[in-house]
RNA sequence: GGUCGGUUAGCUCAGUGGUAGAGCACUUCGUUCACACCGAAGGGGUCGUAGGUUCAAAUCCUAUACCGACCA
């Protein structure tokens, strides 16, 4: 059959893919005597689209997945969507700002509707892409999590811990976004040090006995000032505490008071208290029962009504540092690194805020994450994420869950017109509660997304309704280190106390993937890559391969062009030796009666190479699975079993047992290669000319190995023979004898064990004749005890020579005399293994025997 | 400040006590009928630094420097 010579990844992906998918194995299987195995994936974000990350996450699930059901697992994975309530919100906001229309002019329930009118359009723009990735997801089970189905379970999981007390309202100071106005979590926020100025301001006391001079790195917020605090351990204020002082600007009377927070080493030991505005001087405000007046607003522009009203807390800054100065409150300036907290979602600076918030308590939940974890029933990969995992988990605090969104799922709690809550399926329900009193409003927020991404493995497969309990725990989780507490966390404490199982039993974390010099891919940076365009290029496999080949235990990985263009070589080698196997066969293969060493030996690393690849993909180790089905193919397979046996192949009476070799060790190597590149394997493996062939190789089975293949005896052996042509080979270069000018006779003393063809045809000799040339000029060589003399005369430059000898007896003399010191250590020739001390005396006498004849060789030539 | 990674050939990385490895890049040679997206041969590393344990350390221990991530 005609087969181009180059690998060409377009005219072949797509085609198996569709062919996949229309006979139905992306589906679970309907042979119940299969064990399950199954995945649910993070669900992107419907805003999203293909980027780096993607590439490595879902195709690793792929792996996974594929791996197991060569394995013979009845294999599920579960796709879908996240509504990404603050992303997806934004996305939609600014899209309606470019073409005129405000989102607050609109209202709620307009903007929800065009929010899911572009949901409809290029929603699904990602989960196509994820096709062309090659992933075998079961798209009949696409879920969203904003879905019908799924939002009844988030409402039942929202009422049942509310009725449980496990939900409660609460005043806060809340990390507030005033770009996106809305609540964030801790864990959504991310703290820098930027460079910024303290300053000093004097507070004078009312009575005019002079003052005290506060440090802050906020002057704006002294609108909000309630006091001025100290620590009662702090000399310089005793006998003060209680006084009233008069606020600067603003001519309010605020006390004095002790309180264990101001740190006297930090500038004067006076902090300034503005509760509403400050974690730290909220929980300050609260020990002392202060009023707490907010001064800033959603935005976060002065609300107080004073003259500053309207500035943002910037332009208010200065204004109001301007005037402390001119009416000489302000003491100095100086520099100073201040900490800010930045939202991860706006980038814009957090503005801790006073506001009305719901939570959920987590120490008791947590507890049970902990035990699970600990107890061994969840494992983290690689195992040193379980301690960041726990160190969390024992420090966590209350969830903030509330966010003022119109996008997300609608916090079902329900009013009266006091201002009772009740939490309700529907209004309707709520009014029951409610009785005798009018409902007369529901809650304005909306749910943080996470709290609905944290039934993802349950409410996925049916929950609350009809559980699957066959799959559920899945199997493992698949994630990025970055939301092991925004998500995997999450997922563990709900699974456990909804479910009252634990959501998976392994947790793999992957890298992250990285530009070529190790900086960040944004997009924003112009330094991402789009996984897209390199598929356009080469091909989904050459991706997948560049990136898995690199995911161990790593955290971070390089993303590089010449590795892409490394991926798309070994496609193209693959498909070039699969070319060559065909070129080669006619009609089925068969089983032959005997076979040689050479043979053998492949199959040997064969046996090998599968224990390997089985064991790297059981532990998430997708880097040395690679690596071995690597070094199998190209170094083992095609550099030497593919050369050696080429000359059996054009003789009808001994191709029999090579094709045979051959087309078995390609089908089991396409076989254990197929989760990483699953299409060039489908295509090859559908023309491969096996006997009783599966429809696909996506549903053989995983190499079946007899265990009389591994033969550790015939491989030192073959391997031996190898070592000879490799010397002979170098031995020839070394003297610029031409590969094409084959050398018609090599002399050889020593016992090759049957190993004469090999090095014939391999090191390109004509004839080989046992015994010592005599009466020529020859260079020679010794390795594993059989000495080669190659005839000279008239093929070499003996300045060559002559350099070649001076190099290699500095070498072995270097070597030799490592060699000698350390035998001659009378302790380690007692206490070393013996087996050591003998390859290290077999060492030394091979390298002596090596010196010698070189030094005889100098004589013969006169050099 | 704390925790966890990393530091090995020009680059990206394997290598958990026994004479330093791979791929790419580089040098030389080669278009021999699978593949030049190829083959053969070769050069190149005091394994961050300093101590220690050991007959023997890239590997184990201690300290330290630098890079990165996370947490406070």
């Amino acid at each position: 059959m005609e087969l181009s010579s180059k690998y060409d990844a377009s005219q072949v992906e797509s085609k198996w893919y569709q062919a996949w998918e229309s006979a139905g194995l992306f589906q679970h299987s309907k042979d119940e005597r299969k064990p399950l195995f199954t995945i649910t994936i993070p669900p992107p974000n419907i805003t999203g689209s293909l980027h780096m990350g993607h590439s490595l996450c879902y195709p690793i699930q792929d792996v996974i997945g594929r791996y197991k059901r060569l394995r013979g697992f009845n294999v599920l994975i579960i796709p879908g969507q996240d509504h990404a309530g603050i992303a997806t919100q934004s996305v939609v906001s600014k899209q309606l700002k470019q073409q005129g229309i405000s989102p607050s002019d609109l209202g709620r329930d307009k903007f929800v509707e065009k929010v899911w009118e572009w949901r409809q359009i290029s929603g699904d723009t990602i989960i196509q892409q994820f096709r062309s990735l090659g992933c075998a997801f079961d798209w009949s089970r696409l879920c969203f999590t904003l879905g019908d189905d799924y939002a009844n379970a988030v409402l039942k999981v929202f009422i049942e811990w509310f009725n449980r007390g496990l939900i409660y309202r609460g005043k806060r100071v809340v990390n507030w976004d005033p770009v996106l106005q809305t609540s964030v979590s801790d864990i959504e926020t991310e703290r820098k040090t930027i460079s910024g100025k303290l300053y000093h301001v004097r507070y004078p006391f009312k009575d005019g006995s002079g003052g005290v001079t506060v440090a802050t790195t906020r002057p704006e917020t002294m609108l909000g000032d309630v006091a001025v605090a100290v620590n009662p351990s702090d000399k310089r204020y005793e006998g003060l505490i209680g006084k009233v002082l008069l606020l600067p600007l603003v001519g309010r009377e605020i006390p004095l008071i002790a309180d264990s927070y101001p740190d006297p080493e930090f500038g004067t030991g006076a902090v300034k208290i503005t509760p509403a505005h400050d974690p730290n001087d909220y929980e300050v405000g609260v020990r002392h029962e202060l009023d707490m007046p907010l001064v800033l607003d959603e935005r976060a522009k002065v609300s107080l009504e004073c003259k500053y009203r309207g500035l943002d807390r910037n332009a208010a800054r200065k204004a109001i540092v301007a005037d402390l100065e001119e009416k000489g409150f302000l003491v100095s300036i100086e520099d100073h690194q201040i900490p800010i907290i930045i939202s991860e979602r706006s980038g814009e600076v957090v503005e801790p805020l006073l506001s009305e918030q719901w939570f959920v308590r987590q120490t008791e939940l947590a507890s049970l994450g902990i035990e699970a974890v600990q107890s061994g029933k969840i494992k983290f990969t690689p195992e040193r994420y379980t301690k960041v995992y726990l160190d969390w988990m024992a420090g966590i605090r209350d969830w903030c869950i509330s966010r003022q969104l119109w996008w997300g799922h609608r916090i079902p709690v329900y009013y009266t017109e006091s201002g009772r809550a009740f939490a309700a399926f529907s209004k309707e329900d709520a009014q029951v509660q409610a009785g005798g009193q009018e409902i007369v409003r529901q809650d304005d927020d909306v749910l943080d997304t996470w709290f609905s991404s944290g039934l993802w493995p349950f409410a996925t497969q049916g929950w609350p309704e009809h559980l699957d309990q066959d799959r559920y725990p899945t199997d493992v989780l698949v994630t990025d280190r970055n939301i092991i507490y925004l998500w995997v966390a999450r997922m563990i404490m709900m699974g456990i106390d909804l479910v009252g199982e634990i959501p998976f039993r392994d947790v793999c974390i992957h890298a992250t993937v990285m530009t070529e010099d190790g900086r960040r891919m944004s997009k924003s940076l112009g330094t991402g890559v789009d996984p897209t365009e390199v598929i356009g290029r080469v091909g989904a496999d050459a991706l997948r391969y560049t990136l898995l080949s690199q995911a161990g235990s790593n955290q971070e990985i390089r993303y590089s062009e010449r590795r892409v263009d490394d991926a798309r070589n070994l496609c193209n080698k693959i498909w070039n030796a699969a070319r060559f196997i065909l070129m080669n066969v006619d009609g089925p293969i068969q089983e032959p009666s005997t076979l040689e060493p050479a043979d053998k030996w492949l199959l040997s690393r064969l046996a090998s190479t599968e224990q390997e690849v089985r064991k790297a993909y059981d532990g998430f180790d997708f880097q040395r699975a690679a690596s071995a089905l690597y070094q199998f193919f190209w170094s083992e397979l095609c550099d030497w079993y593919l050369e050696v046996c080429k000359s059996r192949l054009t003789n009808p009476d001994q191709q029999q047992a090579p094709i045979w070799v051959l087309v078995k060790s390609m089908e089991s190597f396409l076989t254990m290669l197929h989760p990483i590149m699953p299409h060039i394997t489908e295509e090859i493996f559908q023309h491969l000319p096996l006997g009783d062939k599966v429809p696909f190789i996506m549903t053989n089975q995983w190499p079946q190995i007899p265990s009389n293949w591994s033969d550790p005896s015939t491989e030192s052996t073959v391997e031996r023979w190898f070592s000879l042509v490799r010397a002979v080979r170098a031995l020839r270069a070394d003297m610029d004898i031409d590969p094409k000018k084959a050398l018609a006779t090599a002399y050889v003393v020593g016992d090759l064990k049957g190993g004469e063809d090999v090095l014939r045809t391999q090191a390109w000799i004509g004839e080989i004749i046992q015994g010592v040339p005599a009466g020529m000029r020859t260079v020679s060589t010794t390795i594993e005890g059989v000495d080669v003399h190659l005839p000279i005369e008239g093929v070499i430059d003996l300045d060559r020579l002559t350099k070649k000898l001076t190099f290699d007896e500095a070498k072995f003399s270097d070597e030799l005399g490592k060699l000698n010191q350390r035998l001659s250590n009378p302790q380690f020739v007692e206490r070393a293994k013996p087996e050591v001390v003998e390859r290290e005396q077999s060492a030394q006498a091979d390298l002596q025997d090596r010196l010698e004849k070189i030094k005889l060789l100098r004589q013969l030539l006169g050099v």
